[in-house]
DNA sequence: ATCGAAGTTTGACAGCAATCGTACTTGTGG
DNA sequence: CCACAAGTACGATTGCTGTCAAACTTCGAT
């Protein structure tokens, strides 16, 4: 388990591999979750409806992405959003995700 | 072959629907191709990289999440995008995939 | 009326990705 | 030092989806 998992940089962003990751409705959720609040928040505090294992995998996918930036505090994994380095690769995209109108639908 | 096949109202877009129409790469170049040119185009004039089973395929799969429109001219099934469709159920989506930003990653 | 062009339909297949349980690691608090 | 909490890693499973070939339909042109 490294201390300091490995965060792409906004240089090598893949809009295909962003794609993969907003696709999921469980990996959008994280992500809507962390948009409305705006707030770093540990694996643990979200509301999935998954099993521990999976939801790992989902984190490391948007890691994996861009999407999340990951840090350790104690135990538990902080997971932050990286608004302003997917604004910068892709103008617009988070934004048109995260809408109220279509988180709703 | 019906003459007209099923299009989803707007009332009914699923945002689901939409990114997994747009997350296949063939598909997301369809719609690239649409929104650069800004013209209708039969299904045969696309540059597609696979058979003609599997493009028709796709195109199916775009139409019913609602990202384009067909009609018959003749034998030719002409393509448009539904691009103010779009933009109304998810303002913003459509611009962030088809920058040349977003389509040059 | 025939032939070809343009798509569609169907069935089969292959690869991938989401999921889980179990076992493991690493900190924190008593 | 020990137990628990928070995640991670791994292997297995399963369902979905992209792909194709082959046969078929429809329309237009000759």
């Amino acid at each position: 388990m490294e201390r300091t998992p490995p965060h792409p940089e906004v240089s090598a962003f893949d809009l295909q591999l962003v794609l993969e990751a907003l696709v999921d409705p469980v990996r959008r959720s994280i992500v809507t979750q962390l948009a409305v609040t705006g707030e770093d928040r540990a694996c643990g505090t979200f509301d999935l409806p998954v099993s521990k294992s999976t939801a790992t995998h989902h984190f490391k996918v948007l890691r994996e992405a861009g999407l999340i930036r990951q840090y350790y505090v104690g135990t538990s994994r902080m997971n932050a959003l990286r608004r302003t380095d997917m604004d910068q690769a892709f103008p617009g995209l988070l934004d048109a995700l995260t809408t109220p109108r279509a988180v709703a639908r």
